[in-house]
DNA sequence: AGATACATCACGATATATCGCTAGCGGTGG
DNA sequence: CCACCGCTAGCGATATATCGTGATGTATCT
């Protein structure tokens, strides 16, 4: 019996965080930086995200979604979906060119791209700090309980006989019954308001 | 507050399950599909898993893996890296055709890879049976359980406070350490083995 | 028998690309 | 102010491809 859990973790965008850019028009030339303080962020905002770090060394598609995750603490970690469209588009507008090394692509700032990032406000927001600076410590040791039981439970699977799954059951069923009280520990309270 | 837990799950292969195939041989034409009874699987069998499947109709890469997941019950999702060099072996071998359909890579036996598996033993197990038949439904439920777990906990970060989260995080620490005294009870009958 | 050497192949990671969907923004009108 | 609409861009899924590693099988030697 030889079966492994393995965790992947997605980040959504910053729903309710508040660092701000302005809309980003596909139109003409390279946009501004400035925007209205105050504006939310829009999800990710990949695009900002990648001329910043390809400011710092040309890197693959796959070497910026990686240095993205780092840097927002495994918060956010842009979709292949989002990359490549997006270099794409900082392509066509010159901002970005692309160049093969031993069949990989890799991607760096042109001079018109440099110019643009230079214009970056040296006090904004790294464009990951959206996320980091929400996340709470508490959620991300959390996060890492679930990923740490998940690789307990694919041991207990390997390595324990039936009864100790078994075991393994009970306690798990145990946690995923408290973890709901917890939840429902939400809603009384709502339910104590109408009373 | 949003983040996503997301669970992806991996089979390794069939270490220890019995059922045989012999040597696969890369010289020459369409290798035979007896082989000595008692023979080990080879981790998955790729190779033949891919040509029953295209024997029953033309697919992707991409429908193949997912078909063996499906058959196999979720326990064997076969990696890129070993699908699409067998099929490029497959095809150079003359068994497989590749046909571009709307910019995808479609995949059907030729006439060789139909007298191929024509060959192939009518009681022969399907490939994928080599992984469902020996899939507890023990640590299959076990599996789901971690995954449910997952879930509520994503649910708390997103819609709990820090105090809940807090209690979360406490429900978890214990039924991870539960975990690894249901595994340690291993190691204790060895001791008194010994003692 | 066990140990060693070697070859093969699947896993997991790296890497690229696009599609379908909808979240979320900005603009407009009430 | 809010509601609605149109549009863009990112997410998640689909899809392809290759590399580095090591598990596994076979052959040979002691």
């Amino acid at each position: 019996m030889h079966q492994f859990i393995h965790l992947h973790h997605h980040g959504a965008g910053p729903h309710s965080m508040g660092h701000g850019r302005g809309r980003r028009g596909r139109h003409g030339g390279p946009r501004a930086w400035g925007g209205p303080p105050g504006h939310r962020a829009r999800r990710g905002d990949v695009r900002a995200a990648l001329l910043v770090l390809l400011a710092e060394e040309p890197r693959n598609g796959y070497q910026l979604m990686q240095a993205i995750e780092e840097r927002s603490d495994g918060a956010w970690r842009p979709s292949p979906g989002s990359v490549y469209p997006t270099l794409q588009q900082l392509e066509d507008e010159g901002l970005v060119t692309a160049v093969e090394h031993g069949g990989r692509r890799v991607f760096e700032l042109t001079d018109a791209g440099r110019d643009d990032v230079a214009e970056r406000p040296e006090d904004a927001p790294a464009p990951w700090d959206a996320f980091t600076s929400d996340v709470g410590q508490g959620a991300r040791e959390l996060m890492k309980l679930v990923r740490d039981i998940a690789a307990a439970a694919a041991q207990v699977v390997r390595a324990g006989d039936e009864q100790q799954v078994q075991q393994a059951r009970e306690v798990l069923a145990d946690a995923h019954r408290s973890l709901y009280r917890i939840l429902a520990g939400d809603q009384p309270s709502d339910d104590d308001t109408h009373a």
